[in-house]
DNA sequence: TTTATTTGTTAGATGAATCTAACTTTGTAG
DNA sequence: CTACAAAGTTAGATTCATCTAACAAATAAA
């Protein structure tokens, strides 16, 4: 048995574990907001329980058990994602707290359904994947905006950062997944970029904001 | 604020209040198989947020405040079980479980859209009242099957007990909400009925059975 | 009305998840 | 290569929700 608490661990090691594999305790613990000492002991529990590879002063891994358990969390957090926008009407910014409730919800039926409903998504509405039934999640190799020249029209894809007020800050300019962007300049100094895309044939968009885009 | 744990103390001192209005200690240990002791000390602290009336060795009641929040719960679970049903394609006897942990889901637009999506529904799929967005709750005033006498038809309109074997008996015997209930006779022994309905021209229910099914 | 049963309360222990304070290791900047 | 900062660990306290054991009150039965 997972608990609650411990299901948080997991997603927030798997999240993190994305690119490098390996994990500080600081850096977990700064992910969850949560001290220290608290992870600490807790990496000793999950050690216990088989799901993560501990040892005093060494980075933290999961086993390939704690990455299935994991990456089924991810999946049945976006999973709710994409219901709740395609299904419930909600916009891609409202949804990330009502999933980071629903994910923990134990009902293998439940999710299914969604899965189905939703015609089996192998994306969430902020273009993240979604895991398979085994918990296993690939990314397609994305470039940034940043690495985009100018001339070039790509497409949106993903967001890395789904904070409410990035997306509303992206809603406000009518950029949403599927915007054909054409980078018009790039601005050594500050690599700020101007681009066009339909409605908007003339805006700035900062390094922040370009590093976060992904588009192919 | 109102932890997970307290929501549960409130719904079910709201759904045992329903008929008399009071209640024991021992009657809401039993339906939360919770230990006494502890449901004890959780009504000191439930008295302190000021959502119960508590006096030691006095029945139980909940204040105008506990009342409200209590409702809003119930009015969670039985929207999460129509929505469960009437969207998602769920049977009434798998809804209970799930919709048990989506009630402490912290997000009123979910259930208001929930509640839009259907409809605006006053009733939960085993014919449970819906409380209104104030917590408030009235129960029609239908008859229990065996106060029927031989000869009537009625409507069945709701379901007392909703365990999953319940919903099952009743699923074996084609018995659905809205189902035209002829009695055919009573046995005054046992007031076990002799019942007819729709595809079923002589069925029997027992008093057991009868006396959980709601009628109009 | 005395006694027995049921119901309710108090006291004290436990385990989970968290914290702060103090200490140790690792790694990097002089 | 020392010394200092950053990262990690240990120890011990706190809060919440739970339990068992023992005691007290209320109620029902004899």
């Amino acid at each position: 048995m997972v608990s609650y608490t411990e299901e948080n661990y997991l997603k927030s090691l798997f999240l993190l574990s994305q690119g490098s594999g390996e994990v500080g305790v600081n850096e977990l613990s700064q992910h969850l907001g949560i001290k220290m000492p608290t992870v600490n002991s807790m990496m000793k529990k999950l050690r216990e329980k088989k799901l993560v590879v501990y040892e005093a002063y060494k980075p933290l891994k999961l086993t390939a058990r704690g990455k299935k358990e994991a990456g089924l969390i991810v999946r049945k957090h976006r999973l709710t994602e994409m219901f709740l926008v395609d299904i419930m009407g909600f916009t891609w910014d409202k949804v990330h707290e009502i999933a980071e409730q629903i994910e923990h919800i134990a009902s293998p039926e439940f999710f299914d359904r969604m899965d189905s409903m939703l015609g089996h998504p192998t994306v969430d509405p902020h273009g993240s994947p979604i895991p398979d039934k085994n918990g296993n999640l690939v990314w397609k190799q994305y470039r940034s905006l940043l690495e985009v020249t100018a001339g070039e029209t790509v497409k949106l894809c993903a967001v890395i950062n789904s904070s409410d007020e990035f997306l509303r800050f992206l809603n406000a300019r009518n950029l949403q997944l599927g915007t054909k962007i054409k980078v018009v300049s790039v601005e050594s100094f500050d690599q700020s970029m101007r681009v066009s895309y339909t409605g908007h044939s003339d805006e700035m968009l900062s390094k922040i904001v370009c590093e976060k885009l992904l588009v192919e």
